[in-house]
DNA sequence: TCATAGACTAAACAGCTGTTCAACCGGGAT
DNA sequence: ATCCCGGTTGAACAGCTGTTTAGTCTATGA
């Protein structure tokens, strides 16, 4: 499912070259010129194939996006995510330079990384909403908000990565990949949480309920923008 | 507590200015001279003052990290966390410039970067040892993990908040900052989670349980690094 | 066989980058 | 009154940046 071959197009070896030099580096820091010593080729040609430096952003945008659309079809079922993560786990380095560089996008502003984290979020609200139908996850009043939150804790462990596998003692494949290791050590805490909650009783809940209960009674926004 | 007056020493005055656009443009793409020309000084003194950009990144990570300590310390009690909070609400785009500052220097990777994170690491983990002692947390097996999947967790609304506030609806102070509607949004659905849990029985965590075992049984890592 | 088009390169270009340097200014010490 | 030193500037420097240009090579079609 990988081209991995050396039989590529020029053009899509400078954009492979790109992916993995901007998801490194990223998007200021690595050169044209690096770039084109990565693909074996003179800084003119990445150039004269893409435009200009924006236009190679610009189709390493559209690749990764394309490659992780059609990974991400039809995964709104545990059965087939689960696949997916064995999959990651067997093969971790293949995915590197790809997952480095959706890390990147998300952090910088770019239209590449909006869709792709709508395109979890909406994956997610599916998941939750077939659970729900299913009896595996409980009823949320806002089933929106919700998977913004569970989108959100988990793509941390792809931002923080390095600072997670820094801190548990993991080994990490690159600066800020995310190692089998890391993972497995962090699974179960995090289903822990899922399952049975984090507090033993409702009290915080409840308390900020009450407090942004009063905050909207009370005369609108107090806090001025 | 905080210097907002004019009355600043010109190295303090580059200094804020540093922070200020660092956060918001990064490292390499905020220059010297763009500095000089917000702090109103010439770019010859800034290295006069810092020695090189890299000694002027160096002081701001010090500044940065000083503040944030002064603040973190005695916040181990959820009372003053809540008016750690509400003072936030209150005055956002006072710690604008710090919080954008702490974004960027948790993502590339820098010391003061792995310094923070353990901070907050630290500080998720005491809160937890007093929640179990005063019995408002569950009791966890392993109280390391579980603090470093609730700092990733809260951090990550750090990291992704422009994406959050874009999808939520919610009106961002700046490009990445986060607003007082964004929280009110999200405390509730985060708070449900922590205190009922996203599952609705421990079949997932069961059944991670029992993979983890059989993956440690079965003669090792299987998954080559 | 020749012409043409496109892949490709080496060299050069202008602009920006961090940094240096010589000079200047103002005020406190001698 | 003089010295002098730190803060400060403007201009300059070398190096790197993205991009352009002129030109070479190679395959393909007429």
């Amino acid at each position: 499912m990988r081209s991995n071959a050396e039989d590529l197009t020029t053009r899509a070896r400078i954009r492979d070259a790109a992916i993995g030099l901007f998801g490194r580096e990223g998007f200021v820091r690595a050169t044209v010129r690096a770039v084109a010593a990565a693909a074996g080729v003179s800084p003119g040609l990445v150039i004269h194939h893409f435009g200009s430096k924006d236009g190679l952003r610009y189709a390493c945008d559209q690749h990764v996006l394309a490659q992780t659309a059609t990974q991400g079809r039809e995964k709104s079922d545990p059965e087939s995510t689960g696949q997916l993560l064995r999959d990651y786990l067997n093969h971790p380095d293949q995915y590197l330079d790809e997952i480095a560089y959706i890390r990147r996008v998300l952090i910088d502003e770019s239209e590449a990384g909006d869709a792709f984290f709508d395109a979890v979020v909406r994956q997610t609200q599916d998941i939750i909403h077939a659970g729900i139908e299913a009896g595996t996850i409980r009823k949320f009043d806002d089933v929106r908000s919700t998977a913004v939150v569970i989108a959100s804790n988990s793509l941390s462990i792809l931002l923080l990565g390095r600072h997670l596998s820094r801190t548990l003692g993991t080994v990490g494949l690159e600066p800020h990949g995310i190692g089998p290791d890391l993972l497995r050590q962090l699974t179960l805490p995090a289903l822990e949480i899922y399952t049975h909650g984090f507090y033993t009783d409702s009290r915080f809940l409840d308390a900020a309920r009450d407090a942004l209960q009063q905050d909207n009674t009370s005369g609108g926004r107090e806090h001025a923008l």
